[in-house]
Order: C-alpha cells, then sequence, then structure tokens
DNA sequence: TGTACATCAGTGAACGCGCGTTCACTGATGTAC
DNA sequence: TGTACATCAGTGAACGCGCGTTCACTGATGTAC
C-alpha cells in the first residue's frame, strides 16, 4: 500500500468507488433485488460487460455493498462512543448515543439497513467477508457495558421477583455466551485465564443474556419502524425509540441520567 | 354465501387456492422476489395468461400471500392463547406459549415470515386489507396482559432506580398510547368510558410502553435467528428464546412459573 | 323440459422489456532492457 | 532515453433466458324464458 500509486491503479480505485456509490443510489431508490449490472453501467456511461473488470459478478458487488453498509452503520456506533463522552461519560448516555446513531445511520439509509438487517436476498450467501464488520454494533454495545463496569458504573441486575428456577440461564446458553467471552477475551495478561474467566463467568450470563436480547430489540425497533409495522401504532418515533432504548439500558444496570435526551429529539438525526 | 355453491364457483375457489399454494411453495423455495406469475401456471399445467381469471396482477398475488401469512401466524398465536390454558392459566405460561406458537411458525415458513417481517417488497405498497390480519398477534399479546390484569395476576412495574425524570413517558408517546387504548377499547357498557378510561390511562402508559417494546423484540429476536444475525454467536437457539421471552413476560409483570419449558424444547415446533 | 343467449375459464401467440454473462477485439498505459 | 513487449480497461455484439401483461379466440358451463 504505497501512498503514490500509478495512474492506472489510481483510475481503478476511483472507478471502483463510482460503480459503488451508483449501485448503492440504485439501491436507495429500488431496494436490492431490482439492483442490475447493466443499469449501473448505463448509468455511468460504460457498456455493462466492462464492469466485469471491476467485479467478477453481481453477487461480488452486492457484497461488497453489505460490506460497506456493516462498516459504515459500525462506525456510526463507534463514533457516537467515542463522541458521546468517551469511556468517563455516564454509560446510561452512552449507551442511547450508540442507539441513536445506529438509528439515526437505518433512517438515513433505509435500504442499506434493510439490505443487512432485513430479508436475505434469495440465493446469495453471505461470504466471510462479512462476519466481521457485522459485528461492530454488537461490539460497540458490549463496550459500553464493558466500561461501565470497569468503572463501577454498572449495577448488578436485582433476581427476579418472585424467585424462579426458570429465570436461570440454561447449560446450552451459558456455552453459547462462555464461547463467545472467550471470543471476545483479550489476549491474556497474565498465564492462566482460563480459570479467572470461568469464575467470572457465573455472575455474568444472566447479564449477558440481557445484552445480546437488549441488542434484537434494538433492531427489532428499527426493523418495525422502517418496516412499517408502526404504522398506525406509534406516531411519536424519536420519543418512542428514546424512551425505549433508555429503559433498556436502565434494566442492563446502566447508571447515569441519559443527557441530551431533548436535544436529540430534532437535529441528531440527519 | 350459500353452503351449496355451483360448480363453477367451487372450481373457482378450489383453483385460486391451487394457486396460492403453488406460490406459497415457491415463496418457500426462492423467495417473495423470485415468485413469478409464469412459473406458478407452469407449475399447475396452466398457460400463464390463465392466471388473470382469478388474480388481476402479480401484486394482488402478492398480496393474498401477505394476507394469508398474517392470517397464519395471527391463528398460531390466538391457538396457543386458547389452548395455552386458556384465560386462568398462569400468565407468564400463556405468555411464553404465544411467543413459542409464533416462533414456531416462524421457523416452519421462513419465507413467509420474511414477506411479512423482512424488507418490504420494492415497489409494493401493501393495501388496506393487510392490517386487520397484521395486528392479531399484537393483539394476542396484549389479551395475555389484559387477562392477568383483570385476574390480579399483574405486578406493577417498580418505578426505576435511582429514580430518573427520563423515564417517564413523554406527552407525544403518552398519546399514541392513548389513541391505541381508544382503538382498542370494547364499546362502553355504561356511558361515559371516556373520563374512565383518562383516569385508568396515568398508570398503564410505563406498561404499554414496555408492552410495545417487548413486542418488538419478539420480533427482533426472530429475525436475528432467521436472518442469520445469530450466527456464531447464539447456537442454542429454542434454549435462549425460551430465556429472554420468558423474562420478558416476568418484566411485564406477569405471574406464574413457566411451565413446559422443558417439554417445549423440542417437540412444540412443528 | 328444451332452447337461445350470456357468462366465464382457459388457450396460444405475441409485445416489449431487462437481465447476467461471455468473447474476440482495439487502444492505451505501464515495464524491462 | 528509446524501443519492444506485456498488461489492462473498455467496446460492441451476441447468447439465452425469463418476466408481466394484452388480446382475440374457442368451448364449456350456467341462466332466463
Amino acid at each position: 500500500m504505497t501512498a503514490i500509486r500509478g495512474a492506472r491503479e489510481r483510475a481503478r480505485a476511483e472507478i471502483t468507488a463510482a460503480i459503488k456509490e451508483e449501485a448503492r443510489r440504485q439501491l436507495a431508490d429500488q431496494g436490492a433485488t431490482k439492483l442490475s449490472l447493466r443499469a449501473v453501467a448505463r448509468e455511468l456511461g460504460m457498456v455493462s460487460s466492462a464492469l466485469y473488470r471491476y467485479f467478477p459478478s453481481r453477487d461480488e458487488l452486492l457484497t461488497a455493498l453489505i460490506v460497506d453498509a456493516y462498516n459504515a452503520v459500525g462506525d456510526a456506533a463507534e463514533r457516537a462512543l467515542r463522541e458521546g463522552g468517551g469511556p468517563d461519560a455516564a454509560p446510561l448516555a452512552r449507551w442511547t448515543a450508540v442507539c441513536r446513531a445506529v438509528r439515526g445511520w437505518a433512517l438515513a439509509h433505509p435500504h442499506e439497513y434493510a439490505l443487512i438487517y432485513g430479508s436475505p436476498v434469495p440465493g446469495y450467501a453471505a461470504p466471510q467477508d462479512t462476519v466481521v464488520p457485522a459485528s461492530r454494533v454488537g461490539l460497540a454495545l458490549i463496550s459500553v457495558v464493558r466500561d461501565a463496569r470497569a468503572a463501577g458504573q454498572l449495577r448488578t441486575p436485582e433476581p427476579p421477583e418472585p424467585p424462579d428456577a426458570a429465570a436461570e440461564v440454561p447449560p446450552e446458553v451459558r456455552a453459547d455466551l462462555a464461547a463467545l467471552r472467550a471470543r471476545l477475551a483479550e489476549p491474556p495478561a497474565g498465564g492462566a485465564n482460563g480459570t479467572a474467566a470461568q469464575a467470572a463467568a457465573g455472575g455474568e450470563d444472566v447479564l449477558n443474556e440481557r445484552l445480546i436480547a437488549a441488542w434484537a430489540e434494538l433492531f427489532g425497533l428499527l426493523s418495525f419502524e422502517l418496516f412499517g409495522q408502526f404504522n398506525r401504532v406509534i406516531e411519536a418515533r424519536d420519543a418512542f425509540f428514546d424512551l425505549a432504548v433508555c429503559r433498556l439500558g436502565r434494566e442492563l444496570g446502566l447508571r447515569g441520567r441519559d443527557r441530551g435526551r431533548d436535544a436529540a429529539a430534532g437535529r441528531e438525526y440527519v
């Protein structure tokens, strides 16, 4: 990756970008299924076969758009994590900042949202390249909770009332959660982190289940809003979303007031 | 609607049903966007133009499938409401029964699920006919809470801890919730129910916000499971779903144990 | 009960369209000596 | 610095496909008298 590249290489990068840009435009117009190589080429003043110099097939172009979309929403979430006050801000404020950033991106790019969080495109199988970008929003949400705990700003969830055996996290789920923790664990500083991790695990299962469910709820709210299920049900979309994610964060045990709730209503969503 | 109809009318109903059935089959194979009148006709041994005797366009056929899908999942939810023990069963058990029924249908009919809860089909605008069927699952969930309250089986939600002004339901959302309550209210038995409804409203807003958010979370969980977001994250799908909806129900204040949690793991979903 | 007419289901051909992908090709841009 | 060759971007035509929808038509099924 030299800073100065040959003219050919530069041209290639530019045209690749132009193709993706035009493809995104058509995506926003018509949705993923209507996206066609021919139409993109036509709009760019090229002949359709020329696109094959840049993308070996329509599916590869789609994959590139999917990766870009995951990265765009991931960027938005991570920016909110930093600019929402950094690790020192009130955890609840960070949580809602991330949620609002994701919603802001989704409202601004509904078809890209549908591309990655809606029905899978028929006949298209997501390749491995999408896995890491796809996880960025989830990781941002996890960061909020982690940082809060590190700062002693996390209440421990109250046991259910009345106590109920069904509230315990069953072993299969515990295994999933343990695998996740292992995957997310930073490389160990000391030697044996396995046992330490296991010791800490028991108390965390309930929290982690809530966190994953909150992650699903966030996108459930967005999908309902964007895909029309809230039509004739909830019209005060901004306020309802704020209220719901604020409650969610509080249920996770995040401390702090949700500063900026009013300020966010109008301008924060572009 | 006479019970005995002419042969023509009967044939018409049968063929209409056969068309929808074949269309559903293709939907399950390839998804909504690939559904084509020509392919349906071909499979039924008809010529493509013959379908226009039954559906004036592809969009009308799609609409019929959408309505059918909403009704199918609505049926499943309502059946669970009745067979999950009726109004006298423990509210939490009824709640999880409805949630599981919805999931069971979704897993059995993923493409129909995607048709109604996934990305909107581009260029297709859902007509008014879909509104009522689309609301049936939500109404079933509401019933659980209503019946529980009527039976004194509903805990009132605890105020947030620490008390937070942001936790109060803002006026715009209160207006939406009031409109919903009005729409759902049974015709008044006495004369002036307006004031009585208003009096009861204040205490209900928090509950109703949670209920709608729970509704969104239910489908957020299902969409994540069906659309692939849980891949490499949660593999114990049954157990995780049960755990999450059980907690959800408890957070709503529904009393009772979640009976049948173990029994449900394997067989209940078909 | 029988006949004359209207209604309807289904046919087959056609219109016009857009799509993804392949292939042999022409020039222009880069590279090695 | 100049020349010979290789690499690459883009062209234009073509293949083969499937789609939604229209239209004039043929028979069969129903209805009114």
